[in-house]
DNA sequence: TCGCAGATGCAACTCGTATGCAAGAAGTTC
DNA sequence: GAACTTCTTGCATACGAGTTGCATCTGCGA
């Protein structure tokens, strides 16, 4: 496992092979999406790398994220009925408890039979991630 | 399997039954959902009302769908970066082509074994169909 | 170092949905 | 069936997330 400020440059790279460029605000939210494990949505994000550039505004991060998502490197996820966060790097399900709102990752083999089946029977080929699961959380399981 | 009308006069019924009020917007709300099997969207169910009653306003028909899924009647459900779309009755779980929009619907059992894994190893009880399931319909689906 | 495609800042906009308020109607009580 | 209470409605207005048009600026290949 490699620190932030390595895997933020290996995306550096890997833009600039498909021939996109290396701007002060891109690479500021590579290090953002890369330094943290949180889920970030594009307000935040925005906070974090106004910290080091100020004038950066949020339509401006908002079409950073959506260039580094079209280059494959940035993912977004909803967590229900909420702002979409970006993550870059290893792929994940998330859970979301529809009473306290807590999020739990779980590994996305979590989906492979769903997966399986979608494809044999619909010939559907599950996009798994890209939405969480609602439900509720064990402290707020239905009692019933 | 019963007819339309029928089927939301068992809603009023239900509706009466749990102390809750029935007007003519909540009736045809119930009538519009009742004898669709389309999705939905609130603006959709809107134009449909004013048929009957061109003067409902759109956020009349929010607070009422809004009402009715706090009664148990209606849920709703969310088909990827689209508007919420309503419906009454059966409950099924979506898969969404990602690339031309298609609605496939599937029985919510599909969803039956991830529910157990979850419940079994997160204590997490999913409540599925909320969301759909992304991915790419057979016509679409990756070539690799 | 130059030139230009692509990136940025800003303001203004869209789209789905929510809300505050005053007026109106459902349903209960007598 | 009139009065009364409480919920519902219409309307305007607001909201939050995300997008867009435009003029200016900048990364980077030639």
């Amino acid at each position: 496992m490699d620190r932030a400020p390595e895997r933020a440059d290996r995306f550096v790279d890997e833009i600039r092979g498909r021939g996109a460029r290396i701007t002060p605000v891109r690479r500021a939210v590579l290090n953002v999406l890369a330094e943290t494990h949180e889920h970030l949505n594009a307000e935040e994000i925005a906070g974090l790398v106004q910290a080091d550039h100020p004038d950066v505004h949020v339509s401006t991060i908002y079409r950073n994220l959506d260039a580094l998502e079209q280059l494959g490197v940035v993912e977004h996820t909803h967590l229900g009925h909420q702002p979409a966060v970006y993550h870059v790097g290893e792929h994940h399900q998330h859970l979301v408890c529809e009473v306290c709102g807590r999020v739990i990752d779980v590994p996305i083999t979590i989906l492979d039979q769903l997966a399986d089946t979608t494809r044999a029977h619909y010939g559907f080929v599950l996009h798994p991630g890209h939405f969480a699961l609602m439900g509720r959380c064990a402290e707020h399981a239905p009692s019933a």
